[in-house]
DNA sequence: TCAAAAGTGTTCACCGTACACCCATGG
DNA sequence: CCATGGGTGTACGGTGAACACTTTTGA
């Protein structure tokens, strides 16, 4: 039994945060504001290097613990990044993830630990290395899977009004919907449950509250349903 | 200026290659009898660990080449595998790739020195690893990715017949197409080119030849055609 | 009573799907 | 002349897209 592959180079893993919210109006992104060399003082993705004893997966999920304080946040990976001198330090080799949140719920005071803040994703600064590629690419992601399976939910508070839902997809695909055409779609996919509860703040008449059934959409797919939007 | 993060893990970075591939009837994958230990004489994916100087894009088109001999291959990352123990030598993150060849060109010499074989994907036997899974995920993904994008060509000689093609899609989606219904669809995509030629080898009466047209196709994604299946 | 957002239905064009017969040729 | 695969058209139902008016209620 042989012990270790020789004459092979190593590298270091990184993983990059692509963390994504919604406020109503637009789609955001939470970045930080790079505390060591190099690049000090520049925006950045959230980030960090995968040790000996995790998955990349896990190691996603602890930079993203890490940052907002939360657990069991939708987590996607999305691609390898691996120019030889994308970080000028030492080759670095890195896993973009992007990450659905609810932005209300997120930890406040790590936040300011980390010197992060929210930025609409139309009106991003410039960012370190290639992470400008990475949102790229996220962004493109999640257009497509929320066009394929129910995921905008995560970026929503449990209980929405069928308005918030719809800017939401607008603001994913940058386009105006129609309404009528919208709760149509939405209810046919008979995914939601309607509350007996109005949301007041946004109206004189109120507006109803949904929630998403996530029974029933495994009890769904387990039968065959594809989600399309 | 620092030249280095410390107290960070290295871990070693390998590239593993699906290489799919299309005879007539079934869609194909390339396998190797793997020549080192550990799992020596097994099948196994054809992989290789990543070099200093490369990207993981440039290691996965090295491997393949060093294989098939073939240059500009169709070769799409897929996913990172990242299990700590996935390879029991070392700590080893795989970032798997999949490739689209013509099955009639790779070097057949290659092939020998490597012990490699084409199997049906419906047929494989057990692999090393982790490397079933990948295989599972590429299946998907070039499923999804040939709906999508006209990549399937990549599978077939440059000249093809209707029927090839419609075997070809239906090898890739496991399922039956109606012949009517699949010529219409594809030439209402307008991105072949029918040439005055048959094919004799397959019927008295001949088939026509078709081209994929690289060139109609680039300019109609440039005025926002979506090419869909 | 007015302003502001909520809620709701119909029509039409297009596309996917199902389905069956004639054609050309070599043996 | 016949067996084999090649090639083609039509009818129908369902889905996506366009489009406008009424309702509620707080100020």
């Amino acid at each position: 039994m042989i012990h270790h592959y020789k004459n092979e180079d190593k590298a270091l893993i990184a993983v990059d945060c692509i963390i994504f919210g919604f406020d109503q109006e637009a789609l955001k992104l939470l970045l930080i504001k790079r505390d060591f060399e190099p690049e000090k003082g520049k925006w950045s993705l959230m980030g960090g290097f995968l040790k000996k004893n995790e998955t990349v997966d896990q190691a996603a999920n602890r930079v993203l613990i890490t940052l907002t304080g939360l657990q069991d946040v939708y987590l996607e990976q999305l691609n390898v990044f691996s120019e030889v001198n994308r970080d000028p330090v030492e080759r670095t080799v890195s896993v973009a993830y992007y990450a659905l949140i609810n932005l209300q719920e997120h930890d406040k005071e790590l936040i300011k630990k980390y010197s992060a803040q929210w930025f609409e994703v139309s009106q991003l600064p410039k960012l370190i290395f290639d992470h400008e590629q990475m949102v790229e690419l996220a962004i493109s992601r999640l257009r497509y899977k929320t066009s394929v399976q129910p995921i905008g939910f995560e970026l929503l508070p449990e209980k929405f009004t069928m308005r918030q839902l719809q800017k939401l997809y607008e603001a994913i695909l940058n386009q105006k919907l129609d309404k009528r055409n919208f709760s149509k779609k939405i209810n046919s996919l008979d995914l939601l449950v309607k509350l007996n509860e109005k949301d007041m703040g946004s109206s004189r008449k109120g507006s109803f509250l949904y929630k998403f059934d996530q029974f029933k959409y495994q009890k769904k797919i387990s039968n065959g349903f594809n989600f399309k939007l």
